[in-house]
RNA sequence: GGAGAGAUGGCGGAGCGGUUGAACGCGGCGGUCUUGAAAACCGCUGGCCCUUCACGGGGCUCGUGGGUUCGAAUCCCACUCUCUCCUCCA
């Protein structure tokens, strides 16, 4: 949600925001008339408030107090009648306000490039080389099918399209994966959290999900209409929403969470797209790192943020490059986002593996986490960052499409053998 | 699912219907003392909103929403949440 503050005073800015980022810029002058309009109506009420509050305290001076209230209570009847006539606009102007505001998109940082779409998207660097195999690359299910450690048929049967199953060797290798980025994470000092995959609609809410991914989501309702938990589309949710309402102290920041869970999304709009393979599921797993942090160092936060998904790579001897997304692209919470994105060699292409963001106070302004930047300062919002320190099913994509070998084996990664158990998967299925 | 208890500031914990936005303690900040620190002592210390260049002024806020009253943290109603016990369960 955008500070309303920062809108009355530079409108200007907003709309170029907006127009950056392709939508209409008429909501800036809606929302300001609608604001004048309420704070004329605020202080209206309040002269009138004022003004009985005295009679009230007049009273309780008063030697004789019924005498005073009696003597008192036409005027403070009229009144009151007075302060019910100004303030009914009241929540209606705050409701208009609140539902204008929160359909409005981060403001997007100086450095987000201009354009509309992925195609704008600016390289900023890249790691690795992808490996020349001297043989026809396989897609990974095909490599995963022939190797009986993917199983997508039954478990469409189970579930239906979307769904995949990990079998033996591949289930293992996909815990192996989890167990790496989760040691990477707490190496780089995020402190491992285990939290509810369900959430509260009111927490969906906090973190922009339900403007950003509402048709993408499953729930569960309830008998009761409010009663409905949603499945996390990710785990930036409860990580994020956590802290919410709570005022921290400025020496804990910035605080740093990694969460391995699963995640559910419906894909609406999908359709048609990654049919085929691990790459687009109803549920998949990925470990989510969070950051809660300052503005005078969110920015930097962000490049130690990329860094730890890019170092994931690295370590797994996959090529990467990480690019900047440009206005068109960027997500509604964020401010500026990286997407890295891995080389996979069936494919032939690089495709996105984690999404770096900055959301800024944009999160935080919604879920009402704030810090307190001196001991006698006023509370000011975090600044909010969140990204994938591990997609695994995306990761176990790229190791065996990478990783493959002419025989149709595929080699484990060094850094994964200790937490696989094996070093290679054989054609039969066996592993060494 | 059944029965009971409770919800007050960063935390703990008081609060006859009337200058109580809230005692007291802890914590935090500032000061005195000290070479420095500790201890001791003194002072300050919730949040949100409107208004003001500023000083300041005003309003709201004791889980949430209503009600009674000239006046509610205190009385009434509803809701939400938390805790305890029982039941069930990985």
């Amino acid at each position: 949600m955008l500070n309303l503050d920062l809108l009355r005073r530079e409108p200007d800015r907003v709309r170029r925001a907006a127009g950056r980022r392709g939508i209409g810029t008429e909501f800036v002058e809606r929302i300001l008339q609608l604001d004048r309009d309420r704070r004329a109506a605020i202080t209206a009420v309040e002269t009138l408030k004022a003004e009985k509050n005295a009679l009230s305290a007049a009273v309780a001076k008063a030697a004789d107090k019924r005498a005073a209230a009696a003597e008192l209570r036409p005027k403070i009847t009229q009144l009151d009648a007075a302060i019910r006539v100004a303030g009914t606009p009241l929540p209606a102007f705050d409701e208009w306000i609140a539902a204008e505001l929160a359909e409005i998109p981060n403001l997007l940082d100086d450095s987000v490039p201009d354009g509309s779409d992925e195609s704008a998207n600016r390289l900023v660097r890249a790691g690795g080389t992808p490996p020349e195999l001297g043989f026809a690359a396989k897609p990974h299910w095909e490599i995963g099918e022939r190797l009986g450690i993917v199983d997508v048929e039954r478990a469409v049967r189970l579930s239906g399209t979307r769904f995949a199953i990990l079998r033996g060797p591949g289930a293992r290798l996909s815990r192996a994966l989890v167990s790496f980025f989760l040691d990477r994470a707490a190496r780089n000092g995020y402190v491992e959290i285990n939290p509810p995959v369900l959430v509260a609609r009111s927490t969906m809410w906090a973190t922009g999900q339900l403007t950003k991914f509402s048709d993408q989501m499953y729930a569960f309702a309830g008998d009761d209409p409010d009663d409905v938990l949603y499945l996390i589309p990710t785990a930036e949710v409860p990580l994020t929403a956590m802290h919410r309402d709570e005022i921290l102290a400025a020496d804990r920041l910035p605080l740093q969470y990694a969460a391995y869970t699963p995640c559910f999304r419906k894909e609406a709009g999908a359709a048609g797209r990654d049919t085929r393979g691990l790459i687009r599921m109803h549920q998949f797993e990925k470990v989510e790192l969070v950051w809660l942090t300052t503005p005078q160092r969110s920015f930097d936060d962000l490049e130690t943020l990329t860094r730890n998904a890019t170092a994931l790579y690295e370590e797994l001897g996959i090529a990467y490059r990480v690019m900047l997304l440009s206005a068109g692209d960027t997500g509604f919470n964020a401010a500026k986002t990286y997407d890295v994105e891995a080389w996979f060699a069936g494919a032939g292409a690089y495709r996105e593996i984690s999404s770096c963001s900055n959301c800024t106070d944009f999160q935080a302004r919604r879920t009402g986490i704030r810090f307190r930047p001196e001991a006698t300062a006023k509370p000011e919002f975090v600044h909010t960052l969140n990204g994938s320190g591990g997609a695994v099913g995306r990761t176990f994509a790229a190791v065996l499409e990478n990783y493959q070998r002419a025989d149709g084996g595929v080699t484990v990664p060094e850094v994964l053998r200790p937490y696989a158990g094996f070093a290679s998967i054989e054609p039969d299925g066996s592993t060494r």
